[in-house]
DNA sequence: GATGAATGAGGCTTCATTCAT
DNA sequence: AATGAATGAAGCCTCATTCAT
């Protein structure tokens, strides 16, 4: 085994990838049409050609781009919801600060949803993907949570507790500020968070 | 004035406004930069040297439709805030009504929101503006209400009353929920603001 | 009535034609696939672009090429049947040599047949619409001959007089010649035709 | 010699064949041009890689297959012709089915004709090549019968035995007729055959 | 001998933009 | 005002060819 073959296999099955996050990149830089594949090769370190050698269109990028990006939340939600610990509600206030930071501090994600939002009408399939990979599990835990909560008297039977989508509603406003502002205007959040979680639980707690 | 002359001359002055009325379905339907303006001017019942007439470029169609679709809801805004009466609990639940409706049932304001999602970083003025515009008065709105709501001894004194943009995010979930599943997954948009409103007033009103 | 207008119609008139003339010849220098449309237009005084404002695609030039070049045989053809004279035996001869000279020495023809030989499995509705409007006039017209020769007691009923394609053979035989080998080998095409002549009469009239 | 390294050697040898029959089989599909190297390596069971090992160009390839199947034609031709008895006028008959069988009814030969009208610009050494291996033998053999038919008195002096190629060109337009109209429009070779031999001795044999 | 990853020139096609009428 | 023919830059994609292993 010399180490030239390593080199080559190595390179052969890190190149997808490396092209995948040059595309993430450089489509952040200027949204999917206004993206040259030529470009996403030079930042890749390749060229076109072996770009098309991977993956067989502009489209077959982006979508594999998403996915790629995407991977492997899924496994690190439930590692941390399955150590969750303590009252319902010290553990929706605790997933409630990770899910937050993932879904508005994290520039992949946040990146991503614009790419959904952007192009989802032409790739509707990323979208249901996402929501089967994303969006339904993190509405499941806080479900989970928040009827449990409910059925351990914790938490008040109130409406919302069947719409757990409203818990995550200031994340997703956290993100799409940022996504429209960027730097010109931010809100602090740890602040809104807390601010969050104290209106929310204010409202859901028994007193 | 004979009627032909007075048809052409109100052709004249709306042809603009029919312009970005095709534009806006067109980019809707595909996107700022796959949308051709040969497709604007076909909508729109006119050829592309028509548009050009109007305006100089893509990117000016682009911006003109986005200002022409957002004219005229600072002043529907403030009307209906200065008809309101009663409790400020009661203002504050009417208000978001109006603005959940505003943001998560109307179509335009839901695609301007892709829009700006989408191209923001191209035009960032646009988005500023819309700051200004929108976001900016309904966020004053709703932190006057709940301000005076907290003077009044009705609100406790959270730090949520702080941080008014929390009343709005159910709506913009609503809002990009469209976006992302359209018609695939859809929320009770009534439950879903009544669920958002209870939970809302449980946090801020005093009991 | 100026006369700006007037070349301006002409223009647009005649652009598709001079496309499809400038097609021919490049199609014929360098065949269907190593033609580049950017060739075409420069050889027809215009750009790319013109090209695909009256043509969809490169095979749709093609094809339109072939159908602007073939047009107005059947004309010709049936105008010089129908002043044809004589014994059938004459009238064949005459014939003959009408055809023989447009397929064996009109280039345009000519090289219509290498088209559609190189390119009629893609193209086979060319192909087809070829037979319609040369192949099977020209075989019925000889047909006719043949039958009427034959019922006039001038020609003997052999296998031959239902097989009229047999008398457009050797025409085939000095059009191939040419597409094949050029000005490298050269047959005398008046010679070669007398001798065809010479050796069908004897064949077909009863003596 | 291990029973391996007999069938590898037996590969080696039998690989660049392998690789122009299949060449042969996807240059008739497509064409030259729109033919890629890397199916044809597909359809000969190696890599793009192989074949250039054994061929320099894509060019190369296509020269080596037009002679790789167009071999072995010469002594077929002097073996029958060495063989034929009897009158000249059976003689005669007997080629004239034996080549047509080969020129009209072989796939071979026919795409190897398309092959050569169609690309016969671009290689005109290949053209050159055939009208020495195939087609100048096959007139000359018809030409010697033809003479000697003559100077025994079984045919007459005409033009027509002085341009043998007349007596194919029967067989080129069947040839063609399958090139052009393959399945979809069918000539029964045997008639048209037994036609054009009729024919061909009615104005040949003196009565 | 054989592989297959990588290259890069080249062509088709699109479309924003111009301008003569 | 409006038309629509014409332009030409730009990008996607293909594929013959190379070469390290």
């Amino acid at each position: 085994m010399a180490p030239k073959t390593k080199k080559q296999t190595r390179r052969k099955t890190e190149r997808p990838a490396e092209i995948l996050d040059a595309a993430f990149e450089e489509f952040v830089r200027n949204g999917y049409a206004a993206t040259r594949l030529e470009d996403v090769a030079a930042r890749a370190g390749v060229t076109k050609g072996t770009i098309y050698f991977y993956f067989e269109t502009k489209e077959r990028v982006f979508e594999e781009m998403i996915r790629h990006t995407a991977q492997a939340f899924l496994p690190d939600l439930e590692g941390y919801v399955s150590g969750l610990k303590g009252s319902y509600t010290a553990r929706l206030r605790d997933l409630i600060v990770f899910v937050y930071r993932r879904i508005a501090d994290d520039r992949v994600s946040r990146e991503t949803l614009r790419f959904l939002i952007a192009e989802g009408t032409r790739f509707p399939d990323l979208v249901d993907r996402h929501y089967e990979e994303f969006v339904r599990p993190m509405i499941e835990q806080f479900q989970n949570i928040l009827e449990a909560g409910v059925a351990a008297g914790e938490f008040r039977a109130s409406p919302a507790t069947t719409f757990a989508e409203i818990v995550m509603s200031p994340a997703l406003l956290l993100s799409l500020w940022s996504l429209l502002f960027g730097s010109r205007k931010t809100i602090d959040i740890a602040d809104f968070t807390e601010a969050s979680i104290d209106l929310l639980l204010r409202g859901l707690v028994l007193s």
